[in-house]
RNA sequence: GGUCCCAUCGUCUAGGGGUUAGGACACCAGAUUUUCAUUCUGGUAACACGGGUUCGAUUCCCGUUGGGACUACCA
């Protein structure tokens, strides 16, 4: 079997999207599945859309996430060099070879001219105008020049592009491993621009060239490139590769949550998730964007999420490792249809692996955020919050961001819980209960609960009717974990105090 | 509009000529936790429609509808 040579080729416009997040992991699954080769390619042919630190975004956002690159920028290796801007002299003798062998031409049209084009063929009622086998006898090139008008044009300077003389009739088919045979009329093709008046070349024939040239086997990409991959089997045709062009494979898309269409950074804006592997700030434009890293997403678990989506093992195993989805991985396992993107997956996933991680890891979380609040805090303690808290936590963030009064006594009270809460029997068990804690000699959540059981039972008082009381008062809120641990966290001077403001504080409420 | 791709619970999907159409997320309910969460148990919920083929189609074929992509000297 020819060897396993696949490639990501992303173009440096912008934050890399998650979809394309996706194609990466695929492309490096196949590659590590068969002991093959992952490289990073960069499709820079379009200077005016060149943004920069998108490269470097890239590369960080593949290593973060964990998709290790073997060959390319970065890298290097024996195809160097990686950035299709440096190739520039090598599509150029491509489109020479086209030309020379009658497969392709070239074409001097204006704007305007291919404008005025347009229009004349609307208004003469054609639906779709396209510079195909037809029109292009109409046009400025060199099928319709006489030679030497070519010749001076060409040694003048004129501007012009090269395009792909697509034939009229001609039946061109692909065997795509996902979608299986895709056939489509060369009519329906256009005379596309292989090489741009600036010098250089469009995505199709850099594409074609730079895959043939780095013998990548499988060409595994989104769906979007499905219509233009008639078009490149065409050109590897011409160019003479036919025997070692790649399989193709094409995925399915990633589709906004809710409603049409294609998942967009609006979604992510609109609906307060993360569509980019990083943060990142458009150095033109300012604009933000956040990403599942700062969002507190472990890259393990975006991976598996992101495995998910449009591909599974056909067992009922969600839980995946890298190792663990390059063993399982497969095309034919694709799915054909566009996913919907869900958060709440990812959230879940997160979860699980948050969950499976030891204690120790996740108190430097807990203390990382502390250090950022300047909050001072011993190992063991953190180790002990974070062994409570655990069950609940979703982002390592969250230890901190849910577990704030444990080391902050709460100033205000949820409003909805004092009025539903928050009433004599309270206040009677509380004030008890805090005298009673205070004669303690030592404190911890044993004997936390044996004194309250103790307070409510000479009261006559039951202890759930006043359990989310005092919880209340502790935190300020209804929510979070074992309540005697808290208090076995926070100590007993802290329990007292904090008792005591909340009956001093609320003592109107009741009244 | 044209070309191409797609179609199983709300979402991700398994399945496949005869199944109680399975799982996961989400949601709901009950149990446990003297609270919330966790955990456990249970539940609501799907083969888009119409024709064929067939003894029998959700499954195969065709059409319709719906959705998506492409339709640049962008990738």
């Amino acid at each position: 079997m020819r060897e396993v040579r696949v490639r990501f080729a992303p173009s440096p416009t912008g934050a890399l999207h998650i979809g394309g997040v996706r194609t990466a992991l695929y492309n490096f699954l196949l590659a590590r599945k068969y002991n093959g080769k992952m490289i990073l390619r960069i499709e820079d042919t379009d200077q005016t859309r060149y943004v920069p630190g998108a490269e470097e975004y890239i590369q960080e956002a593949l290593k973060w996430v964990g998709i290790q690159i073997d060959e390319g920028l970065g890298v290097g290796g024996p195809h160097a060099p990686y950035r299709q801007s440096e190739r520039k002299p090598i599509y150029m003798q491509c489109a020479l070879r086209l030309i020379a062998d009658g497969n392709a031409y070239y074409a001097f049209d204006t704007e305007q001219d291919l404008e005025a084009m347009r229009e004349r063929l609307k208004t003469a009622g054609v639906a779709s105008p396209q510079y195909n086998s037809i029109t292009r006898t109409q046009m400025r090139n060199s099928l319709t020049l006489p030679e030497d008008e070519v010749k001076a044009l060409l040694k003048d300077g004129v501007p012009y592009v090269v395009r792909l003389k697509v034939p009229r009739k001609e039946e061109v088919r692909l065997n795509d491993l996902i979608r299986g045979w895709v056939m489509v009329h060369s009519s329906q093709i256009d005379d596309k621009v292989l090489m741009k008046s600036d010098g250089m070349p469009t995505y199709h024939l850099a594409n074609v060239v730079d895959d043939y040239l780095m013998k990548i086997s499988h060409v595994i990409r989104g769906e979007e490139w499905l219509p233009s991959a008639p078009l490149h089997v065409l050109l590897y045709k011409y160019l003479g590769w036919e025997a070692d062009m790649p399989q193709f494979a094409h995925l399915p898309l990633l589709l906004k949550p809710t409603g049409d269409g294609k998942l967009s950074k609006r979604d992510a804006d609109q609906m307060g998730f993360p569509i980019f592997p990083l943060d990142w700030l458009d150095p033109n434009t300012k604009e933000k964007a956040s990403g599942f890293r700062e969002a507190g997403y472990l890259p393990a678990a975006l991976i598996n999420f992101l495995a998910f989506l449009g591909w599974n093992p056909g067992t009922t195993q969600e839980i995946f490792s890298m190792d663990e989805l390059i063993q399982a991985f497969t095309i034919e396992r694709i799915g054909k249809a566009g996913t919907k993107f869900d958060i709440h997956k990812a959230q879940w996933f997160n979860q699980q692996y948050l969950r499976a991680e030891s204690n120790e890891l996740l108190a430097k979380y807990l203390l990382a955020s502390l250090a950022g609040e300047g909050i001072q805090c011993s190992q063991e303690k953190a180790l002990k919050i974070v062994s409570v808290m655990k069950e609940r936590a979703v982002f390592p963030k969250d230890f901190w961001e849910q577990g704030k009064f444990l080391f902050v006594a709460p100033i205000s009270f949820d409003d909805s819980l004092v009025s539903k809460r928050w009433n004599d029997d309270a206040v009677k068990v509380l004030t008890a209960y805090q005298d009673a804690v205070q004669k303690l000699d030592t404190f911890d959540a044993v004997q936390a609960k044996n004194t309250l059981e103790n307070v409510t039972r000479e009261l006559g008082i039951g202890t759930g009717k006043i359990l989310a009381a005092l919880r209340l008062s502790i935190t300020g809120v209804g929510a979070g974990p074992d309540l005697m641990m808290i208090m076995e966290i926070i100590g007993k001077e802290e329990v007292s105090k904090r008792i005591g403001y909340a009956l001093s504080a609320l003592k109107v409420k009741v009244a």
